[in-house]
DNA sequence: CCGAATCCCTAGTAAAATAGTAGGGATTCG
DNA sequence: CGAATCCCTACTATTTTACTAGGGATTCGG
């Protein structure tokens, strides 16, 4: 019941295009230095995202990667599901095999539980938190 | 972001044992036939549920396993962690070491979605819904 | 057209997790 | 005692995970 670290690494790798804007595309060592993701294996995530139409890519001297699509028309479960498959809780019966179990009645309700965060949550929005918390200075003592 | 099939027979495992009633205990054997799970495999789940205090068993001729509490109060969630771990779905930073990431954020509401389900569907609630269901008889075609 | 910088592609691989199996020992009870 | 059951340790094949290696294909400035 958790994320890959492939997935983690993708999703910051995302955060990390829709952080920096639009127009030029960010070279695939930068975005490993700045989100400490090893270089060659963030190579292969990245081509991933681009061959699933999240992002865009440019090579040469000027090159890089780049999102294909605004920040807020991205999702985190987009990324997710890209990287890691979708993810059934457990393995579902076949829909007109009636099955004498109480337990894909629940699974489904976990993944509507789930799908309410992830298919909800943009990277606009994760940018515009993030940006939030910075400029209030991260509160994080108590009292 | 899946269910170990160890978790999903340790289910089904407490499924049978809340389905069957209190009082006398239920043998490895017949657990194993009715849900359909390899009997050896199924031993060592059940001697794990046992140590997490969610079974009682006893040995010998009219021996087996039973609930060690009533099923309405075990819930998915705990049969879950009990086998799989805890599921935070992501590396956690420590708590005080504040973190340049949004992603912690929301995988705190992540988990509290999930737990919205699987911390609140009790046995008892699972074999009660599989009795209506069963009553009704499986209406699985529309209209 | 050269060559440097970049992405692109295929393959390999060590370690861990998963899903079991094997074999016998310890209890209980009639 | 002896049959039925749970109990315990160890082993193993397969798959997945998290990478690494090495070079090929493009782009672009000069």
């Amino acid at each position: 019941m958790d994320v890959s670290v492939k997935g983690e690494y993708a999703l910051r790798a995302v955060f990390e295009l829709s952080r920096h804007g639009r127009p030029e595309p960010v070279k695939i060592a930068k975005i490993a230095e700045r989100q400490k993701i090893p270089q060659k294996f963030l190579e292969m995530i990245l081509a991933q995202l681009k061959q699933g139409g999240y992002l865009g890519s440019r090579r040469g001297v000027d090159g890089g990667y780049f999102l294909a699509r605004p920040p807020d028309q991205i999702t985190v479960g987009d990324i997710l599901r890209q990287i890691d498959g979708p993810f059934q809780p457990a393995k579902r019966p076949f829909a007109d095999e009636p099955t004498d179990s109480p337990f894909p009645e629940m699974w489904d309700r976990v993944e509507r539980a789930l799908s309410c965060v992830i298919d909800r949550t943009t990277f606009a929005d994760l940018v515009e938190r993030w940006r939030q918390r910075r400029v209030k200075g991260i509160p994080n003592w108590q009292i």
